[in-house]
DNA sequence: CGCGACATACTACAAGTGTAGTAGCACGGA
DNA sequence: TCCGTGCTACTACACTTGTAGTATGTCGCG
């Protein structure tokens, strides 16, 4: 089910990210993993958490001590999805993204032949 | 001049891609380009044009009649740069967005191939 | 059993964004 | 020259987003 028309902030997606990377975590486990110079304040995770809760993209599993912990109820790869599709309509199609990471070099050849050669290869892994 | 900090939303970010497109245009002109079942109304787009003035991204050319023309007054690469960087901080890099883009069927091998040789050649076009 | 620490639920709020209405001016045709 | 039509400038507004404070509840230690 939940064939996701759920959309995301960027903030909100960070936090996902993180949760997808642990699997479960609780509001203080996201807001210590969270690198950066200038870390948001726990209530403002805890913010984000309960809006993702809300918009249906995670769910409470358990509760430890008096701490509720969270589990993405979305998959990485709808969310991807969607904000690929919103640049891919930006900037016209994915021929042209690609074509731009070339150019400015975020991306070499080199990766482009891994890529091939990967995806030729019968792709092992979750479906 | 002008290595832009300019950061536009989705919708300027469309204006912007018609007057890229177009070189040059009245509001009216990119109201009418914009291609939407929900086509905003006149007034929407020149809000738009509005905001993307004062932020820099278009300034006023010469003015037909009683309307102003205007064009873009920052580059789309550069306003690509910054969509691709956010996008590439939320995913991981452009090795996983590309594998994405492939794995997903929205780009094929042989677009890679065609990339890279595109690539290879001294790119001949408008620099 | 009581207290303190930490969590939660709720509230707040400014800036940004999409969307559009209105008042008034100016250009060009008659 | 006068008028109408269309354009501009200004205003409005609800919703979203990032950010956080406060009040209150509860778990576990001593």
């Amino acid at each position: 089910m939940s064939k996701e028309r759920i959309a995301l902030t960027k903030f909100e997606t960070e936090v996902m990210g993180v949760l997808w990377r642990l699997g479960e975590a609780s509001v203080r486990e996201v807001q210590e993993a969270i690198d950066r110079e200038d870390r948001p304040a726990y209530t403002t995770i805890q913010t984000i958490v309960q809006r993702l809760e809300q918009k249906g993209a995670v769910r409470r599993t358990r509760k430890a001590g008096n701490a509720f912990f969270f589990e993405p109820a979305v998959t990485r790869k709808s969310v991807y999805r969607r904000l690929v599709e919103e640049l891919l309509d930006l900037v016209g199609g994915s021929q042209p993204l690609v074509a731009h990471l070339v150019e400015t070099g975020k991306l070499s050849l080199d990766d482009l032949k891994a890529i091939e050669s990967s995806a030729k290869a019968p792709k092992r892994g979750r479906k």
